[in-house]
DNA sequence: TAGACGTTTAGAAAATCTTCTAAATAAAGT
DNA sequence: ACTTTATTTAGAAGATTTTCTAAACGTCTA
């Protein structure tokens, strides 16, 4: 979870999700949307594999990226927990 | 939304967030539950507060943090903009 | 108004994160 | 085998974040 949260702490990083959101893409690709070199968007796309925010497959001589969408579940869920708390008692 | 990801990203504050769950809270009483110094919980607040997860109010002495759950409704939203993306061409 | 208590502000040290350039790895084509 | 293209790994510089101690601020009570 902490990992998690901390891939989704950079700006880069969630403009990446966007656009992994829209369709896979390889990491030149993605790198292409950005002013920053090439290693640094590999570090980012690592960190968020490390979260499982994204998965990566090679083919032949490119690396395509694509979103894991089930890890955004369990934000939700974790978001959720948050709903309408009565602050602890429970009323009555 | 960026000062609102840079909030959860540290896990103190989110377990403040978690206490925060429970009952309102005094920064002392907070403190209490951590190994760490009360200016640097102090600091954590402030960053909660910048990003509107928390809000305080002082009453007399002490000044009493509570959460402000909104700002997950568009956390939540954030989320679920990912959920089932068909990938651009909408299928067909 | 002096003292005590709760909390924050200031400023600095230490840890972590972002980014870079240079070099390495991997697959494909010639 | 060598060259080209796609991407990552290594290592370091710079920026940001976390934490600390010391000092200040705000409120209450004697």
């Amino acid at each position: 979870m902490n990992d998690t949260f901390k891939a989704l702490a950079d700006g880069t990083r969630r403009q990446i999700i966007q656009l992994l959101k829209e369709k896979d893409m390889t990491a030149g690709e993605i790198a292409e949307h950005f002013n920053i070199s090439k290693p640094s968007i590999s570090h980012h796309l690592n960190l968020l594999k490390r979260a499982e925010i994204v998965i990566d497959e090679r083919k032949g001589q490119f690396i395509y990226y694509s979103l894991n969408t089930t890890v955004f579940q369990d934000l939700v869920g974790w978001f959720l927990q948050f709903k309408d708390g009565t602050k602890g008692g429970e009323e009555k």
